[in-house]
DNA sequence: ATTTCATCTTAACTTAAGTCAATGCCAATC
DNA sequence: GATTGGCATTGACTTAAGTTAAGATGAAAT
């Protein structure tokens, strides 16, 4: 499996494969049981960890001010999670986390990174341009939300991340659609008539 | 104006202040004028090019296939805007962006950027970390519009950019938040009757 | 085999957003 | 001062999503 990180690095490094393989060596690569928390709305939380999805699906999720259950996010293979970002000031996390399916997962720890930084030069810059690229992602993710109606963004997943309509139950996709159960159902049932003409 | 950049790299280096100031000193800092484009949808687009806003505000939209404008971001003081998001595969943009204000950007290159780098050890840590929470923040915007309907989206907006009401016209401040400006009008009205009770 | 539970769907009804058209407002221009 | 154009609001109507409640399905548990 770790295998798999030397394709995802390559377009991102001028690392020598020498390094590459070193640095591999070195990560801290865990699978981890379908179910599992990797950290709970509300518990306090170690902002320097982050991980990295090498197989499998993790879905972030709240509970908001009415009680209703909210999925914000699908993780899957690629995807990097930053905990530094569910951190309120008081350091407890505003969302949870938890396992959809067993997961394969390189679990980082931002503080201890910075000595690898130190050993490989190259190290930082692929981490940068990783970076670059998330943020540019999301944004445009943002973008293609803001833009479309939830019938449009049902279709869209369907084209951008088709995995995810078998790998999660459709109330939590309706719920990371922005819509409740009942309309993906509606909508899912348009389409029928709608693309068998 | 470039005052303005020690505050803010002061949070993301250790550089030195000396190093802090021939680094600046070395920007690019740029007066651009209100309509100016930074690029428009459909041309073709410089990806290495960057821009980090110290004043201003840019406007990032496209017209959908049904012809209608539809306002993605707003970006103002402090953000970063990246080119290569904004590429489609043949290298035209996705989105044009618009200066709704006499502006003082940073532009940038990324790829004579490597050159900073490789004088300034700390700058690239900087610009890391910089992406780090550029992309949480994106993030949690996401997160966000998801969790909330059209009028908490308006709420959650006059807290946490009161300035955007007054600086941007309200038809593009409903297309940002997903909506027809017709509604936006209708959930001011709305709120002018359950908050002066 | 039965029960239990979660999930998905369907239906009836309510609510809010979209659409279309008209009006008022203001600032810029001639 | 009249006219134009862009913007915000309002009203009437349509459409779609939210809400509530009731079934249908299927898998897991007893």
């Amino acid at each position: 499996m770790r295998e798999k990180l030397f394709q995802y690095m390559a377009a991102y490094t001028n690392l020598t494969e020498a390094e590459q393989r070193s640095i591999i060596k070195a990560l801290d690569v865990r699978e981890i049981a379908k179910g599992t928390y990797l950290t709970r709305q509300g518990y306090t939380l170690d902002s320097t960890i982050c991980y990295f999805i090498l197989a499998g699906c993790v879905r972030q999720y709240h509970i908001d001010e009415r009680g209703k259950e909210i999925t914000t996010s699908f993780f899957t293979e690629d995807h990097v999670i930053l905990l530094a970002n569910f951190a309120k000031q008081d350091q407890t996390s505003k969302y949870s986390l938890t396992c959809m399916e067993d997961c394969i997962l390189v679990v980082g720890d931002m503080e201890s990174e910075l000595d690898m930084y130190q050993q490989y030069s190259g190290l930082e810059t692929m981490t940068r341009r990783m970076m670059e690229n998330y943020y540019g992602q999301t944004r445009n993710e943002l973008a293609n939300f803001i833009s479309s109606s939830p019938e449009e963004r049902y279709k869209s997943i369907t084209q951008s991340r088709p995995d995810l309509l078998t790998r999660v139950p459709q109330h939590q996709l309706a719920s990371y659609l922005g819509i409740t159960p009942e309309s993906l159902s509606r909508i899912k049932k348009r389409m029928q008539h709608t693309t068998s003409i």
